[in-house]
DNA sequence: TTGTATGCGTTATCAT
DNA sequence: ATGATAACGCATACAA
C-alpha cells in the first residue's frame, strides 16, 4: 500500500476519514468539541494510517515550545547524574522533553559549539548544571532572552540567573562543628575544585574553625576522584597534627581513607574522616563513611520547578536552597 | 527599539540587509555561493538582530531530522551513565542533539507515555539502553518504521533490532577460568538481574564451569546494589565450599567483600572475589577488586555509530561487540 | 549571483 | 459542529 515512505499527515487522515482537515486537527488536539460520530471515524483513520503529529509543524504554527535543554560538563559523576535524574523526572511529568548537551571543556570555542548546537533546537528554556567553572562559563554564553536557570553547588551572591543550590556552606559548617565537638583541635580539608575562589563547603569549614577559635590549616586541593583524594591524603599523612579530615566529596574521603589504611593507620582511631554527598558507596566502605548528605535529585527537581514557574508566570523566580544533613556513621570519632 | 518580543526572522534580516529573503537563507545555510559583499551585509544584520534560525521551520521544510532519542530505565548507575556519555559524545560530534527519556517501570502504560512523549519529537532515530527488561519492552513498544538500535548488556540471538553489545558471556568465562586456574574447585556466582533467563555473564560462568568439569553451584540472585551483594554473600558465608565468588558487578563485589570482612574473613586468603565492570571504586577497595573491565563509553559510541550508519546508508547495520578485559588485582588468589 | 514564488504540516480565524 | 483558508519561518526550484 503506502509505497512512498512519507509518513501520513493530517490531510491523509482527513481523506481516509472523509472529513475536513480541521476536524481532524480538532480531534487530535482535543481543544474543541467534535461530534462523537466523526471523532470515531477520525480515530479509526489515525490508527490505520498510524498517524503521528509532526512536532516541527506544530511548534512552527503554535509557537509552543516543549523542550528544555540541560547543559553540563559531565553526566556520569554521582552529583551530576543524580541532578540530571531529578530534572528529567520533573520535566517529563510536566510534559517537557529534555535534550542534554555536555560541554567538555572551558575552551570558549568548545562552549560556543555546544551552545549553538543546543540553541538550534526550539527551546522553552535551559538548565545549566553549574557545579564547576565550565558551568558558569556556559551560563554566561547563553543568550539573555532565553529563560535559563542553574543548578548550583553553592549559593551565588550576585547571580544574574535564578538558581537552585545546595547549601553546602552550611554542610561544611555542620561537619566541621561536629568534628570539633568530638574533641579535635582542628580539622583539615581536602577540597574539590570550586566555581569561585573556594567552594561553599570550604567556606563553611573555614568559618566554623574561625568561630571556634581553632587554627585554620592550609587546604589540600584535589579534583573529584578517589585517586586524587588518595594523593592529597598522602601529603597529610605524616603530619601528627592531622587528626580529622573533612573531604569535599565521598570519593575523596574513600581515597583518603585508603591512603591511611594502607599504611596501617586505623579509621577513626588514628584519623577521623568525613565526606560529602552521601553517595551509595559511602555506607559500604569499611568503616562506613560519616558524610554530609546532599539530595541532588531534589536539587534537580527544584531547578526544573524554578524554570517551569518562570515559563508559566513569566516572572523570574527566586532562588531555592536544598539543605544538607549530617549522616553520622563510623569514620569519625574522638581523637586518640 | 525592538518592542514586541518576537525574535527576528529571515525577513527581518533581509530587510535590514537590503537583500532578498533567499539570499539570507543562502548565507545561513552556506549551501550556495553568495557574493562576498552581500554575505558581509547579511552577517552584519544577523549579528545586529541577533538572529537565530527557527529549528522547527527548518525541519518542517527540509525534512532533515537532527535529533536522536535515548531511552533508558536509569541514568545514574555506572554502566547506564557511561553508555549515555558515549552516545552523547558521538552524537554531538556528528551534529545530532540528544533527547533523553527515562522509563521508570515495566508498566505498559508507563512505557507508552514515555514512548509517546519521545516520539512527539521530530526524531532521526532512537537508541534504547537495553540492560534490563524495561529496555527490552521499550524497544518493542517503538514503531517499526523508526530506526532504532539498542545498547545491550549481552548478545541477542534473534534480535529484531541492530544492537551493540558487551560481550559479557566471554567476560564471565574469562573470570571463571581465571579463578579455576588459581586452583579453586568451583566458583559461586552472585548475579545481577538479566533480560533473559540468565545474564550473559552468568551463562559464560556456567559454561566455563561445565567445560572444566567443575560442579555448578546454584546462583545467588541479587539486584545491582552493594547492599544486595552484601545480603547475597551472607547466604554463602557459612558454606565451607565457597572459596571463590564471581559477582555480576563491582557493587555486588564490594558488598560481598564487606560481608566477609565484617565477619573477620580475609580476602583473598579466605575467599576470592571477582567483580564486573571495573568501575572507579573497584580499585580503591581494600583489597583492590579483580574485575572484568567493560568499556561502557565505547559501547555508547558504537551504538551511535550503528544508528548513524543506518541513517546515512539506509541499510540496517550489523551488530557490534565490545570485548571485555580481565583486570587482575588483589581480591582473588589461590585458595587457602 | 540574486530574487520570486511555492510548499512543508499544523493551528487558528473566519465563515457557514 | 464543521469546513475553507490564512498564517507560521524557512529552503529551494525556477526565473531573471
Amino acid at each position: 500500500m503506502n509505497l512512498d515512505h512519507r509518513p501520513a499527515g493530517l490531510v491523509d487522515v482527513a481523506a481516509k476519514a472523509g472529513v475536513s482537515l480541521s476536524t481532524v486537527s480538532r480531534v487530535i488536539t482535543g481543544r474543541t468539541r467534535v461530534s462523537e460520530k466523526l471523532r470515531a471515524k477520525v480515530m479509526a483513520a489515525v490508527d490505520e494510517l498510524n498517524y503521528r503529529p509532526n512536532a516541527a509543524a506544530q511548534m512552527l504554527v503554535s509557537g509552543r515550545r516543549s523542550t528544555i535543554a540541560v547543559m553540563a560538563r559531565n553526566t556520569t559523576r554521582f552529583g551530576y547524574a543524580a541532578t540530571l535524574e531529578g530534572i528529567e523526572e520533573a520535566a517529563r511529568a510536566a510534559g517537557y522533553v529534555v535534550v542534554i548537551t555536555v560541554i567538555d571543556s572551558n575552551d570558549a570555542e568548545e562552549i560556543d559549539r555546544g551552545v549553538n548546537l543546543t540553541l538550534s533546537q526550539f527551546l522553552a528554556g535551559a538548565i545549566v548544571i553549574e557545579f564547576d567553572e565550565v558551568g558558569v562559563a556556559t551560563t554566561n554564553a547563553l543568550p539573555e532572552d532565553l529563560p535559563v536557570v542553574a543548578a548550583a553547588g553553592a549559593r551565588r551572591r550576585a547571580a544574574e540567573r535564578p538558581h537552585a543550590y545546595l547549601d553546602d556552606y552550611t554542610g561544611g559548617r555542620l561537619a566541621t562543628e561536629y568534628l570539633l565537638s568530638l574533641g579535635h583541635r582542628t580539622v583539615h580539608h581536602i577540597a574539590i575544585p570550586a566555581t569561585r575562589a573556594q567552594s561553599g563547603r570550604a567556606w563553611g569549614w573555614r568559618r566554623a574553625l574561625q568561630a571556634a577559635g581553632a587554627p585554620v590549616p592550609e587546604l589540600a586541593q584535589a579534583d573529584y576522584s578517589p585517586t586524587s583524594g588518595y594523593e592529597a591524603a598522602l601529603s597529610l599523612i605524616d603530619d601528627p597534627d592531622v587528626t580529622a579530615i573533612l573531604c569535599g566529596n565521598d570519593e575523596l574521603a574513600i581515597g583518603a581513607a585508603r591512603a591511611y589504611q594502607e599504611r596501617g593507620r586505623r579509621i577513626p582511631e588514628s584519623v577521623s574522616i568525613v565526606g560529602f554527598d552521601d553517595q551509595p558507596f559511602a555506607q559500604m566502605w569499611m568503616p562506613s563513611i560519616t558524610t554530609v548528605a546532599q539530595d541532588f535529585v531534589d536539587l534537580g527537581r527544584r531547578t526544573f520547578r524554578l524554570l517551569d514557574e518562570w515559563l508559566q508566570t513569566g516572572t523570574r523566580p527566586s532562588d531555592s536552597a536544598v539543605r544538607p544533613r549530617l549522616v553520622v556513621r563510623e569514620s569519625a570519632a574522638s581523637p586518640r
